[in-house]
DNA sequence: AATTATTGTAAGGTAAACCTAACATTATGT
DNA sequence: ACATAATGTTAGGTTTACCTTACAATAATT
């Protein structure tokens, strides 16, 4: 299994690739206030995972096994991340912050759980605001 | 702030004492499958921070200050456990060893969110298992 | 009481995930 | 083209949270 900082990394490759641009090592050491040299060790270990396809400054590029596994982190990210901002109303940047958190330690099945609960709730219209006595 | 392991250890003891039994350091070893040398330095570590009062053979006793921050933890275990397992009918299993993972996690408004709709929805039998189409 | 088992601690080790500093390579600006 | 800046890598270090092994102290069994 992937460590929380490997999926973190691998999330934004793919978010960044997504939207057509290129990614470098030190973007990914930037965004995450992580030195230079740490990003090169983690861009190894996901090369090692067949994750990426890493050359140094040629580029990172992503593998259809990267592209999976980011799609789920990612749809991780996204149910929690719908569930807190739009059914419990949580303010967008803690909400964000949470799923970031969240995302790492919590059950595909109790993903799966929360998903249908929630788009059950925005269909319905319950929500952390009209739920209050 | 606590990790992870600090917090789960202050838990158990907490919830033993409740119990009004002992805890010694080798059940906490056993209970986490760990080292009993870890958990000595992890006691030791607890006692520094004035969670528990610690003198090996003679037994741990928890201090006030302890008291607080495991009742925290708990009270976040148990939303979650309860909104997971009564909310959205997570199997109990899972549901707690989630809730284990995400209450290390969790900022507290978050847990606060979900607590009050979480008791709205047992309130008005809303749950997992009448939501599916 | 003596033996055996249990428990806690100390010493030293490992792996992960970070760090800094120094260096090499590649781009960029003038 | 050359100087400067940006980027990636290497080497070596730190911290955290574990580990094992060995030993000391205490408790339990016979």
């Amino acid at each position: 299994m992937l460590t929380k900082g490997l999926e973190d990394y691998l999330e934004l490759i793919y978010k960044t690739i997504l939207n057509n641009k290129n990614i470098k090592a030190v973007d990914i050491a930037n965004e995450f206030n992580i030195s230079r040299s740490s990003v090169s060790e983690a861009l190894i270990r996901l090369a090692d995972l067949d994750l990426i396809i890493y050359e140094g400054r040629k580029g990172i590029k992503i593998t259809k096994k990267g592209i999976t596994e980011a799609k789920k982190i990612i749809n991780k990210h996204n149910i929690l991340l719908k569930f807190f901002n739009e059914v419990l109303k949580i303010d967008y940047q803690i909400a964000n912050k949470n799923a970031c958190k969240i995302e790492h330690v919590a059950d595909d099945c109790v993903l799966e759980k929360i998903k249908n609960f929630s788009d059950f709730c925005i269909k319905n219209n319950i929500n952390g605001e009209n739920t209050i006595d």
